[in-house]
DNA sequence: AGCGTCAAGAATATTGACAAATTGTCTGAC
DNA sequence: GTCAGACAATTTGTCAATATTCTTGACGCT
């Protein structure tokens, strides 16, 4: 009966430190490379440090923090070979969910997405970089919600949070947006469609093209130890 | 420089105890559904709560076990649609991992691949299920590694190891085995053949065969409160 | 200058304890 | 006889304090 109520206490107390944790890392709060002092974190988020250390471990579990025995963790950064897999990955998984969400999708979840692309173009036009990420976010939950299979769902959504440890994200990339965008306008029409295997192409070439712009600027920075600067 | 020694005791003890757990339950000694304890499992593997927890979480974040809030953890259990999603996934990944591997593979790796299915052929003539589990084990260790994807070789192992929540395994099937050999044997050719269209193809119907045997005995046991029967 | 040793610091792991929440049972009323 | 409500027991969630082990940096020695 109370989980009717808005859960503003529901959580576990662990369940918070990692979701913000989470959050700081995927914002760059924290940077890639930076060393994580337990005692600090502890008294940063003012939990004890059993808490905080199972909070580390589902982190850990997601790649998004590496902890060395006896050194202490460390957020996880991210070699050329991995970004490289990390793309491949996605390709495959967000072709795949564009041509089932063709397939599964109802009439009301593609005109939400058509609505959320719509939003889109719009935050771009205006280069609302807030709106922009949020639009895309939402337009990634319609796409993986619909497209029937909750694995690929929980996948590529932790997928996408590891993204953003790579500090060169396609969308920060100005000349990239114009592009990004018409591919999506182009996956929604193969969508609207019902053109599975179109949208599918269409999700796999935006995917590559993504890589193609970020691992561009990867290579300029090609010195690691120049990258994971603490604070 | 300790590294080059074998690792006896470099492990963490979580880690051990994570390896722990996670053997039980993808042997079966611990049911999915089934309640875990902390208390119990603490003195079972000679630890302390603190330990255990961690290594818990770890485990909650690979899914095999789910934890409710002030209720406690228990083996996870699958869903009808969870195990579709599975499978839907794993011809995803086995196909592009048997393209990949076929594409890439060295001449060494081939024959590896080679040696070990004829292991998993003589053993599976010879009933001998310990050794069919092993092949099949070292079968996928062979092919993940040499896809040229760790991400891939991350994510399908574990989605292999959610795959013995299931009480139907394909393997336990005696029925399946031989045609599973076969097509493992096919997958084989395609690979040495060089034919990684064709060798994804297989691998993608391996696994849709698969899917069909295990979900075919799934129906019949489909009250779930009747499947996780404690110790 | 290079190497080994030593001390300080940090993480790992344990013990012990208390608070909070859920489960199950038990009693009492309709 | 059945249902509602409250109480007790069990279990998890959380924290504090502490001993142990490993890493690391500095110091002194060869």
């Amino acid at each position: 009966m109370t989980s009717l109520l808005p859960q503003v206490k529901a959580e576990t107390l662990r369940s918070q430190v990692e979701h913000q944790l989470r959050q700081a890392i995927v914002r760059g709060v924290l940077q890639p490379g930076q060393k994580l002092v337990e005692r600090e974190l502890c008294e940063m988020l003012g939990v004890s440090r059993p808490s905080l250390r199972e909070a580390l471990r589902c982190l850990e579990a997601e790649k998004l923090i590496v902890n060395v025995p006896h050194r202490g963790p460390e957020v996880a950064s991210m070699t050329l070979a991995q970004a490289r897999d990390l793309y491949a990955m996605r390709r495959l998984l967000e072709g795949f969910a564009a041509h089932e969400f063709t397939r599964l999708a109802s009439d009301e979840q593609v005109k939400a997405l058509s609505k959320t692309v719509k939003r889109l173009r719009e935050a771009g036009q205006k280069n609302n970089r807030n709106g922009v990420l949020e639009s895309k976010a939402e337009f990634y939950n319609i796409l993986l919600g619909g497209c029937g299979n909750a694995l690929v769902q929980e996948i590529l959504g932790s997928l996408l949070s590891r993204v953003s440890l790579l500090r060169a994200t396609s969308l920060m990339l100005p000349d990239r947006l114009p592009q990004s965008l018409d591919e999506i306008d182009a996956m929604l029409r193969f969508i609207q469609a019902k053109d599975a295997s179109g949208a599918q192409k269409i999700a796999d070439r935006h995917v590559q093209n993504a890589e193609q712009a970020a691992l561009g600027v990867f290579e300029k920075f090609s010195q690691p130890s120049h990258l994971g600067v603490p604070v």
